[in-house]
DNA sequence: ACCCAGGGTCATA
DNA sequence: TATGACCATGGG
């Protein structure tokens, strides 16, 4: 299948977006453990709200692969319950929990090549795509684009995909686009991250953007 | 008082 | 395969 885009464009794209907002140093977390917690807990969720269920779970010295094994469902899901959805999220995260201790605990999911490790996260329940991209760039570095609403949001305004692409497709166009580079995917996703919520809103401020110039997307066209 | 947020699962056609 | 209901809190 042709390319949907060029590396120059999608350089371009990122050179902007890096001048203007500066490096992001994004998806704070102490641990990779800690990263993987918060990527289930982010799901269609603010930071903000996530910021509160992970400090709950540190007050309560429970973020620990240990702890969370032995604590029961019901008292996980009230820790976390700032973030939304708790019952599902405190099921998502006991399956995460037992999947990580299946394979040794973190220190054992290091060596795991990224195609089976990715591969063996998306069986595991409450882990889809995104989520498993999340903790295969953010938590073990691994060079893995993330695609998010974000992403086709941004994208399809700039004209560059349809943004009804399958996950899969547009993750293989941005990874084959770009060099496959753990570190430059990292910035990339913080910044489109950025840049979406600041500009490229729901509602965008194209007055302000810095891409205005490379974008199809008009102020009040029936665009997504 | 809405509207929205860094998804994923499950049931249905 | 595709679409829709459902899950829930907190900030603007």
């Amino acid at each position: 299948m042709a390319p949907l885009f060029q590396r120059a464009q999608l350089r371009v794209v990122f050179k902007t977006l890096l001048s203007v907002y500066g490096p992001q140093h994004w998806w704070p977390g102490d641990t990779p453990f800690e990263v993987m917690v918060g990527a289930v807990l982010t799901q269609n969720t603010a930071w903000s709200n996530v910021e509160r269920a992970i400090d709950n779970l540190k007050a309560a010295e429970v973020l620990s692969l240990d702890c969370l094994l032995a604590i029961p469902e019901e008292k996980l899901a009230q820790l976390i319950r700032p973030a939304g959805y708790f019952n599902v999220k405190a099921r998502r995260l006991l399956s995460l929990c037992r999947f990580i201790h299946q394979q040794g605990g973190v220190g054992g999911l290091m060596v795991v090549p990224t195609d089976p490790f990715r591969s063996a996260l998306l069986q595991v329940h409450g882990i889809g795509p995104e989520t498993a991209d999340d903790i295969l760039l953010y938590a073990f570095e691994r060079p893995v684009f993330v695609v998010d609403a974000y992403t086709r949001r941004l994208f399809s305004r700039l004209g560059m995909i349809s943004g009804a692409e399958a996950y899969e497709d547009l993750r293989r166009e941005f990874e084959t686009a770009l060099d496959l580079d753990s570190s430059l995917f990292n910035e990339f996703h913080a910044l489109i991250v950025r840049h979406a919520k600041q500009l490229c809103a729901r509602k965008p401020r194209c007055g302000e953007c810095p891409l205005m110039m490379e974008c199809m997307f008009v102020d009040g066209s029936s665009n997504p």
